[in-house]
DNA sequence: ACCTGAACACCGTTCAAGT
DNA sequence: ACCTGAACACCGTTCAAGT
């Protein structure tokens, strides 16, 4: 009972989130959740006592647990569509850039599998329908479709439909990510970074003889 | 109370899962209601109550549900293989089968959503390393390995190291069907058939500009 | 050997009630 | 407006008990 009005802005224990703020908060700790425990551990209990919330508090932000990983699916779209933006810019928007995009897609897999696996409805039930997920996936997709547009105008890749040129490297990209993730491709003994190697060059040549 | 003894072996309805077929039973049920009403759905009460049997019944067939479902992968990998199999041989063994498998392998995909997902673990913890489970997704990878040796002994295909080059046309394929499982594709007015002949072509020879 | 039924510790969600 | 606490209908799993 010391201070009482002026520090208050700066730190309120008590009544943090009744400012709007919580559902930014419980989005967070879901996603924390979600990277250091897994799926099966990302219950509305364990999200709010994290927050030290009651678990129906967030019934005030989000319709329901689905609507919540809705959010944290949007929220990856973002974080990758940021990565794969930053691989292409930093490598130099040309052959090594659009390299060090597929790699980045896949690390970002690697280093955030759960949440990955959300982002594309795995294990749960998202509203696919939702506009803020759909513009972000959208966005994510937009970093890959431009990158290939450009090539193409460098003449380094060939003048295909770029929204079905764009979706043929995204599927495979997707694959070796999924596959990596659910361990078939450890268990096989593969060699990541050979493989990622000998995808970059067969998809510029293909797997033909000719 | 009519008849007593002689029809029996015909017709048994209660006890007929007193001989060792329960585990059989459980499992094709397993599998009709994942295809029926989705992973939801799929509880061990749904199971046995499908088969008129106590829902705690399956632990005398299997160690917990994770075992069930990872039954359940195995059967899917088993039914994939002959689908590919089936497709490669009908095709001719060449350029025409190998595009059949690919289609083959979408489809399955496609007819079998759910299951499909959970053979490579989405949104369930299967035992990966089962060995009933390692043995049937070996299985149905050979069929895809052993379509490209044949093809690069008929000088179709490149003569790259044969386990990396089926594992890039494998992720490929997973690829194209996760995203036309969860809807991602059809969502961008995707034309499915569209894309799968290009992604055939461009497999071959690559989408580089040379 | 194989199956049952009650019990346990979880879960998402609803709702009347508090501030 | 925002949050709580009790209650409800589920779930997988355990276990003593039946045949």
């Amino acid at each position: 009972m010391a201070t009482s009005r002026a520090p208050r802005l700066a730190k309120k224990p008590r009544d943090q989130y009744h400012h709007g703020d919580l559902r930014r908060a419980l989005l967070q700790a879901a996603v924390r959740t979600l990277q250091k425990q897994g799926l099966a551990a990302l219950t509305l209990r364990a999200v709010g006592e994290e927050l030290g919330v009651s678990r129906t508090a967030l019934y005030r932000h989000f319709a329901d647990k689905s609507a919540l990983l809705t959010a944290v699916a949007s929220e990856g779209f973002r974080m990758l569509r940021s990565a794969l933006l930053a691989a292409w810019e930093d490598g130099g928007r040309g052959q090594v850039g659009f390299g060090a995009m597929g790699d980045a897609y896949v690390r970002f897999a690697l280093d955030n599998p759960w949440h990955y696996r959300v982002m594309f409805g795995g294990g749960v039930e998202l509203d696919a329908a939702d506009p803020e997920l759909t513009a972000a996936g959208t966005a994510a997709f937009l970093a890959l479709l431009d990158a290939l547009v450009e090539q193409q105008a460098q003449g380094l890749v060939r003048k295909d439909d770029p929204q079905t040129q764009a979706t043929f490297v995204w599927a495979l990209v997707h694959g070796i990510a999924m596959l990596a993730i659910d361990g078939t491709l450890q268990a096989r003994g593969t060699d990541l970074g050979a493989l990622a190697r000998f995808s970059l060059e067969r998809l510029r040549t293909g797997i033909g003889a000719d």
